[in-house]
DNA sequence: GCACATTTGAGAAAGAGGAACACAAACCTC
DNA sequence: GAGGTTTGTGTTCCTCTTTCTCAAATGTGC
């Protein structure tokens, strides 16, 4: 019995917060701004934006500098910057053949980032909790004594329930019902929240806020690692489903007399269209990790007709998929992207050419499908932007806090 | 470069806008509620509760009554209920088959409501439209004299951008890019808003304001006429697409080898769902109509096993197309309505069996399929939702206006 | 170099809207 | 009928934005 995304009995400390909120999301997206901008971007007053900046400021997450000098007559707005010390988040990955950590300021610095390998095959929920928090700390060094760490988003290659971390299923690592969650709040043991998500989704979240997909309100993004998963944005916010599961694409059937697939069902969509279906089609191993593959990238760019065949194959069942998910949701733009973004060129075509067959008309000429701007990192990116929604929704709430008259008087 | 659902630049009229707002969204959704019942509701004090509610009487939006006295101690608080002569839609509905109209008061009381036989096969919609708009002044007929039609809300078997009511593709009809928007507004000669959508969408939301999915934030509608459509609600909203087109799980692929569909593509879920494909299987002509399927369901009820076995059939690709919504959508529930509900006892175990092997565990343990609950109607209901959705959003602009400062200095 | 238009920041006052509080009214129970 | 409880009423207060006026800082044209 939620209300969804709309909260109601609305006060004037509201409109409050909504503002702060708009001004802290304009700045973390678009980086400085003058006064003057956020007055156009907001539709406020110059005295509002006055009072709001000035409290961001003492708050210290914003910092404002000297106004850049651009031409045109009237009196220079001075530049605000998110302050990258005042909020940083610790981005977190696991990877299908990698673990990795970032920290991440308001505004979208990097200060540090980190990958490191893992080895193929099982590992314990134990030592990648470890591992992880290793990571954590090394990226946490390069950050300045002052910055206040205000939140942990983690990327998983696997199903993953947002709430608490519980990872429902991981093929790549063996797991199954594994509470990663519980594991890696014990050995970050940091007070902060910590959020979890799908590597695709986070994917999604990245390139909607700081790639391509920016501006861009319906988007949909496929994620190729091993697996096939898929990120959702509708109506410009990330489509969660009941639990955080949804964006499952790669176990839609679409074969219905197909390959078992890791998840226990037939014909799945990543039965054709994942690493195994090009190494299979290429002739090779089809447990072939990342360097297999990147033979057969190499072999199509020399133009051996083997691997482009395997590619243009892949495509098709590409476009097959696609097009279901593209006459459900109506996007306005797919992006193809972990190995899918490499393999592009050479599946253009056939994927294309299913999508021309099988897309409704209507919905076909709005779409446009293209790789996706951020590259490998897109899915820690979004780890960070997903430790940041809290602080973008209510800023007030971490802001240092002013001083009231309660502080006052028990001064 | 739409914000998506969140505006910029709060002030506090917005607050009222809001507040408003979710006052007559209560009343709208819940029927009569007392004052202190909306103030345990919205959270707001009763002071401000008081303030709104009498903007809503003098606006002629809402009636207070007398208490009903329930036996607990204390003043008795006020019944408030949404007045249903104060704001009233014109429903309407092109379906497979009949045309509908229906008026729609707040609250949700239907006036009146007809339905017309449609002669199978091409109409144009010069034609469709001058029916319709007969129907029309039939059922304004019923209104009182002081009703305000605040919008007409229009649901449409087939392919319909949102924003002006072109219909891209609708089989039934034998339309395509036809500017039914056009034609009706002249028809109808109102100066009202006139939205449109797709039936399934339109049931969608009819099942979530009104019936069994009320209070579910994350719900799939599968609609069966003579094609299959679908209407989705996310997070607690109707998810349209970039231009209104989504949802059509129809033309997901299930069978890349299938049977060629209307749509142009081959092995369409609707291929294998849809009416041709159960009366192909139960060895009848795939053209037959509403009667043949409802021969079709008789003797399914009487247990003639050829009956049975086509729907059984049914039911397994209902569950392979269907797996694949749940995977990436990840539902809390799932209708099937229109002709599939009442297929619905003798397509269930096979479709259950197929959701089990096919939807990932994690989504599948939290997802209920079942009927709809509002019958043949809920297109046309949920036409009546979507009318009312401006006056929900911002009820101000719709109430009778208050007497302001200017309007005493002119008297 | 200087008047002038232009744009923007600063500060005070006003306006809008809900919260808080005190009090009265209307119901129940005993 | 007294006492407890819940709720409507009315007033005051608080928060936050807008509005208005003035000053500051830039570019333009002579």
């Amino acid at each position: 019995m939620s209300m969804g995304r709309d909260e109601l009995g609305h006060r004037s400390e509201t409109v409050r917060r909504a503002n702060l909120s708009a001004i802290v999301r304009e700045l973390h997206g678009s980086g400085p701004l003058s006064r003057s901008d956020l007055v156009a971007r907001t539709g406020l007053t110059r005295s509002a934006i006055r009072g709001l900046i000035g409290e961001l400021v003492t708050g210290g997450m914003a910092i404002e500098g000297p106004a850049t000098l651009d031409g045109t007559p009237g009196r220079p707005s001075p530049l605000v910057r998110p302050d990258p010390d005042g909020a940083v988040v610790l981005a977190l990955e696991i990877a299908v053949d990698s673990l990795a950590a970032a920290t991440v300021g308001l505004g979208g610095r990097v200060f540090d980032n980190v990958r490191v390998e893992l080895p193929r095959g099982r590992s314990s929920v134990a030592d990648i909790a470890a591992e992880l928090a290793e990571l954590a700390a090394t990226v946490r060094g390069s950050l300045s004594v002052d910055s206040t760490i205000v939140g942990v988003g983690v990327a998983v290659v696997g199903v993953v329930r947002r709430s608490d971390g519980m990872v429902a299923l991981a093929p790549n690592l063996g797991w199954r019902d594994e509470p990663l969650g519980e594991h890696l709040r014990r050995a970050l043991g940091m007070s902060v929240p910590i959020m979890f998500a799908n590597e695709s989704d986070l994917a999604a979240l990245a390139e909607h806020r700081r790639g391509v997909a920016r501006g861009v309100d319906d988007v949909v993004v496929i994620w190729g690692s091993v697996g096939v998963g898929g990120g959702l944005i509708v109506d410009g916010h990330p489509l969660t489903g009941a639990a955080g599961y949804s964006g499952e694409v790669g176990h839609i059937p679409v074969n219905p007399d197909g390959l078992p697939c890791r998840c226990g069902s037939i014909g799945c969509w990543e039965t054709e269209v994942g690493t195994s279906a090009l190494l299979r089609r290429a002739g090779q191993p089809p447990e072939g990790g990342h360097d297999a593959v990147d033979a057969i990238l190499r072999d199509a760019e020399a133009g051996e007709p083997t691997a482009l065949a395997a590619f243009s194959e892949t495509g098709r069942w590409l476009g097959i998929g696609l097009a279901g998910v593209i006459n459900v949701l109506n996007p306005d733009l797919v992006l193809l992207g972990g190995r899918l973004a490499s393999s592009y060129p050479f599946v253009r075509s056939t994927l294309e050419a299913e999508l021309d067959r099988r897309v409704l008309r209507a919905s076909r000429g709005l779409v446009r499908v293209i790789p996706t701007s951020l590259g490998e990192d897109a899915p820690l990116l979004g780890a960070a932007e997903l430790a940041f929604g809290p602080l973008l929704t209510d800023p007030a709430a971490w802001l240092r806090p002013r001083r009231t008259m309660v502080a006052l008087a028990s001064a």
